[in-house]
DNA sequence: ACCTGAACACCGTTCAAGT
DNA sequence: ACCTGAACACCGTTCAAGT
């Protein structure tokens, strides 16, 4: 617990970034988005509410850092040009931007509420756009596949999470849905009833990459 | 769920369901998510904050019912089958989506923070199942169809909503990219900075929507 | 330099009591 | 039956003062 003294002046201090981010990330996991309140993790750290602002000037930066340490490590998940052909790794990036949000609880809640310009961020935005301007697509194309393949990723894990959480009572929202569909007002939902409740989010988060990626082969002829 | 339903005994209410989503829409028009608060919205009735929770058990079942009524008539978007293909009445529904939600200040974010299991999600929900099963689409094929593109519609406003307010400064967000951007680390980025700093988000829309439905397109063979 | 203590201006929600 | 008044248990944020 005693830090060895630190050659710094003054005190040695209690409290930083890093250390803050990642006790806010280990409570997120804990209580979720609604309980992470900067009460709550100045207790955790030990310290007075007010001290977390030397750090952090509102708690929305304090989130931002949060879900741009989230996805550390994501941008590298492209792999080798070598290994495989671009769709392949685009698939790859989309797949570890998903995993590296349902890692966290509330992650997609916590990275679709900021607007992180830091190198995790920005590196997963390089890491895609390159993959595609070196498959041959134009410049504007590739911005705007990144914009589609982040936005439908963080959109799929929002509801994955949402659908996820104890309260929402998938069973409770199951069951409106059942009983709504098989009254005969709504003849589609009822016929596909069985994959809308479906838990296999994986299999559905596939399929919407799948057209992502299909519509891009396309557009390049 | 006990809605005080029983027709006028005593005195008549100066509060109701509809009067009070109607209310709460108006608010956050004028002042956004962030302003609208149980005791804002009671002000704005004459009311005191908890004569409103006879009507909603919580500020949860508010937003829903909000975001149930922002999305009305969204359903019926598709128009006739006889006039256009699956695909230009998928795309209908998508942008019918999208505009429903761009009409209210946050109303993707309304959207994306509560599950609607009323008429209006559902009518969105099983038209555009509708126009998927009905073009040779299987169960299945139609579900997950419904959840990409409407994932992708709901991301893609939310992304949009909040790059238009003001206090997310635009130009300061687009100042830090070029700022990374351009300093060398992500070159790839710094070559799709025009189209990625664009805002014309119709078209970054368009773009993704028709990803979706030209893989749509592949998949039926 | 770093943190405490205490305050300010709020929240969502509950519920006895009035009318 | 419908709403008030007042409370409960919190929030994010600020800042003079201590060490």
């Amino acid at each position: 617990m005693s830090t060895p003294s630190s050659p710094t002046r003054g005190r040695p201090a209690r409290l930083n970034q890093a250390r803050t981010v990642q006790t806010a990330l280990d409570l997120l996991n804990e209580s979720g988005l609604d309980a992470l309140t900067m009460r709550r993790l100045a207790d955790a750290m030990d310290v007075q509410a007010g001290a977390l602002y030397r750090y952090f000037a509102t708690k929305q930066d304090l989130l931002t850092a949060m879900a741009e340490r989230m996805v550390g490590g994501v941008a590298e998940a492209a792999g080798p040009a070598e290994d495989s052909d671009w769709s392949e790794r685009a698939a790859r990036l989309a797949r570890a931007l998903r995993a590296a949000l349902l890692a966290h609880r509330d992650g997609a809640r916590v990275y679709a509420g900021t607007h992180s310009t830091g190198p995790n961020t920005l590196g997963f935005a390089d890491s895609l756009t390159g993959v595609l301007r070196e498959a041959g697509f134009s410049d504007a194309e590739a911005a705007r596949a990144l914009y589609a393949v982040a936005n439908f990723t963080v959109g799929h894990t929002l509801e994955e999470q949402a659908a996820l959480q104890p309260e929402n009572n998938g069973s409770a929202d199951a069951g409106n849905l059942h009983e709504a569909a098989t009254a005969g007002a709504y003849p589609h939902l009822a016929a596909t009833l069985p994959t809308l409740t479906s838990t296999d989010f994986t299999a559905h988060f596939e399929f919407g990459l799948r057209l992502l990626l299909d519509g891009l082969r396309a557009v390049r002829q």
